[in-house]
DNA sequence: TCAAAAGTGTTGAGTCTACACCCATGT
DNA sequence: ACATGGGTGTAGACTCAACACTTTTGA
């Protein structure tokens, strides 16, 4: 350390000698995958509505890939972070405040983006319905996916479909020595870019993280019923679970409130908040 | 995507006036937290030897902050992805091959590097002791220094030690949206950059990714008696385990040779494989 | 002989799962 | 009245921490 300190002043002629541009340097861009739990309508007498899990993609309005469907995202700014770069980026095509933003993964695969080296840093953003839209969205088209993201052995599942849009993507899990999940596109030409993997590593990561209830809360209301938040569990996860035993087990979590929910052709069920 | 596909002209003619170069571009690098069991020696008839964790810094030759101890890495080249990137740094730096390598995160603070806009993507990597080092080293002083990273509350001590050089960072837990656990440095210029930072949120990660044991194999031989499994962990984690509910617990990952050690003054212990 | 580590057995506390069962409601 | 979801109780299986105990060795 003190050999270091000694040599301040040569150090301050190295960094006015210090030209960062005659390096090599890529593009840096962020993009978002940001998911939300949909709420389906139908019956709503006695029956509790269905929900399923939607990402947002927005239609491409420049070249490359003009008028396909990819994720939000942008190039990174002198003046932010990464991380507020993503927020801004959600943000600004979504017009709300993402709940949470999880850093997902950087992709720099040489040939990912036919305008030259761009690296991609990948981040998970949960968009809560209960949350309400800021001014000032991007007159950008975007619109929300249902997801299923199912496997068998090694070979991944991914769609995407809204309406009469239907996007597919077969993938194969990776072993690595990276260890974190990968997953690499049999499929080409099904998703711009590599946002079928970006994705597929985003979706299983909210799975993993998931686990703990952590992010489950962020898919809710300040206040709400166990039977919804099981029902967001089920959805994320794609299971199915006893609801008698799920509410012991959460019950660590949660703390009662005095309110209920009443109306429904059926018990009222009592309103829990985050401990 | 249809009309995506008939713009395929169009694309190309965009491609081909589109120049990279016009838009601003940060500096990419990769930093890489080595880790390493270090076996102690001392009295070996009938003890086992103690384990310690280490760190690998390098000092660095150039400037900034010549001559001070920092993480090992370097910029990112135009024909590599930032995982061949951070492959090659360790390799180049310690001779060695990696046996695994898993991102830790991505650092873009402003302010972060003297030199101007440099994003560093942090690594952690496990080096064993049972590969035998490659030629080719690069000739920078390099030197694995003990780690100790405790905490009260949400403080946090981080302390790199080798023989008389002691680096010590005191780091403060953050709760954030980006839900990843991340650290502030209290004490600037105890390590430089945003190196303290970086190496607690690494041991983090290693910890957490030690529970399934999966990490634990790769600083361990091919075969490996089930105490310096169970020391591997302790030394790691900082905890203290009763070997018989260790043992058990761990059965279901390795499998029995018919091979054992003995010459230490006590009961053979049999060797065992990863299943 | 004996200290140290290797390894097995057991017990009791706690957790998890499946499922039976009652409660409260609005049409 | 009754179907539906809200919510509690419980028996048996399973898991886990603590700790007593036996085995094997080399100086």
């Amino acid at each position: 350390m003190e050999d270091y300190k000694s040599q301040l002043s040569d150090e301050k002629a190295f960094l006015s000698g210090y030209n960062i541009e005659e390096y090599d340097r890529p593009s840096v861009t962020t993009d978002i995958v940001a998911f939300r739990i949909r709420t389906e309508d139908g019956d709503t007498y006695r029956h509790n509505s269905k929900n399923s899990l939607s990402v947002l993609l927005v239609k491409r309005g420049e070249y490359p890939f003009k008028g396909a469907w990819a994720l939000p995202g942008g190039f990174l700014r002198k003046t932010e972070t990464v991380e507020e770069c993503a927020y801004r980026e959600i943000k600004e095509e979504t017009g709300v405040l993402p709940v949470s933003l999880m850093p997902v993964g950087v992709f720099s695969q040489l040939d990912r983006d036919p305008r030259g080296r761009i690296i991609s840093n990948a981040y998970l953003s949960i968009i809560s319905d209960f949350i309400k839209p800021e001014a000032g969205t991007d007159a950008v088209e975007a619109r929300w996916f249902n997801l299923s993201f199912d496997y068998e052995g090694d070979i991944y599942n991914l769609k995407l479909s809204d309406d009469d849009i239907v996007i597919s993507v077969k993938l194969k899990r990776l072993k690595t020595i990276f260890k974190k999940t990968d997953f690499e596109v049999m499929d080409k030409n099904s998703l711009v870019f590599d946002h079928g993997r970006i994705i597929a590593t985003a979706i299983t990561l909210l799975r993993d993280s998931s686990k703990d209830y952590d992010l489950i809360f962020d898919f809710l209301p300040e206040k709400f019923t166990l039977t919804a938040f099981q029902s967001v569990v089920e959805t994320i996860m794609n299971i199915s679970l006893t609801p008698a035993n799920f509410r012991r087990k959460v019950s660590e979590f949660v703390e009662e409130t005095d309110e209920f929910v009443t109306g429904a052709g059926h018990r009222p069920a009592k309103l829990f908040k985050r401990k």
